[in-house]
DNA sequence: CTAAATCTTTACAAAAAAGTAAAGATTTTT
DNA sequence: AAAAATCTTTACTTTTTTGTAAAGATTTAG
């Protein structure tokens, strides 16, 4: 499981935005400055991110990128939504399909609800993490989570 | 975040084993017909498996792989471990330098932060599923896990 | 002992993801 | 109005991951 270079360097450009307030717009080549990407990179990233609505572009001189909301109401889920894909949606059952049309397993799979299960316990982290925690926050690790279950009748 | 092919078809062949049983050996033809792969790709997935030592092979007529502990006794993050990465590892942070040698925010790092509280987090929800409850059990999400954060001084 | 069934290794081909390049569009400043 | 700063779009190149192919090594059955 790895989290993609997309995912990496969108989620530094918010953070970036959440340290430098929204007074005024942060442009490509300081974002590309302050993470040692390229400008052209910094672009495709930021063009993700206000394609999902997270951020919006000024153009023009004095131009660049704000926040569309303050830290505090942006959520680390949202921000992975806006970055890639779920660990487990309906098309990871139509890409893992082997050599055939459809997966072998499809209808009861073991593998199928590992993976929504695991989806649902990720989702409870980054449902709970703001950006406004990650730039200001120690985070530690959550308590043991109880995990129930339930034998198969 | 996503889940690989290797993760994907490594762990449905550790289901497979531990459905089939020990008594026999599987051979790679039948993995192969089983998860709809090609046979090469499913020797591929089994010599990962074999060299991490959850399985081993049996060789000649009569051969195939079968594992070397009951399945009660194999937890999900060793066969997480045995087919990728762990979500972030020190290697993240060399991966990650932009166009540097080194990464920017060496030192103090926010996103790293995060990645490591977020391994953790997934971590203790695979030490607790193992390879039997997977094939044997309906696996529910677990409760609402608390999440302390705690504010910087 | 030989042949068949099996795993093993190495090298290669195809597909996907990551990253680059260049030309175009918009806004502000002068 | 023109120029400069900025975002936007499209197409392309490189790298990584996936998956294939083929020849080799080992064991068992007869």
């Amino acid at each position: 499981m790895k989290i993609t270079a997309i995912e990496e360097y969108g989620l530094r450009c918010m953070v970036l935005l959440a340290r430098h307030g929204n007074e005024d717009p942060l442009t490509l080549p300081e974002f590309a400055e302050k993470e040692g990407v390229s400008a052209p990179y910094a672009g495709k990233l930021l063009m993700i991110l206000k394609r999902s609505g997270l951020v919006k572009a000024v153009r023009g001189r004095r131009g660049g990128y704000v926040l569309v909301k303050p830290p505090e109401e942006i959520k680390l889920k949202e921000i992975f939504e806006a970055l890639g894909k779920p660990v487990f949606s309906t098309a990871h059952c139509d890409k893992y399909t082997g050599e055939n049309e459809i997966c072998v397993h499809s209808g009861d799979c073991t593998v199928k609800n590992i993976w929504q299960t695991f989806e649902g316990f990720i989702g409870s982290f980054l449902e709970r993490v703001t950006l406004a925690d990650l730039v200001s926050c120690d985070i530690n690790p959550p308590p043991e989570p109880g995990l129930r279950v339930r034998q198969k009748a």
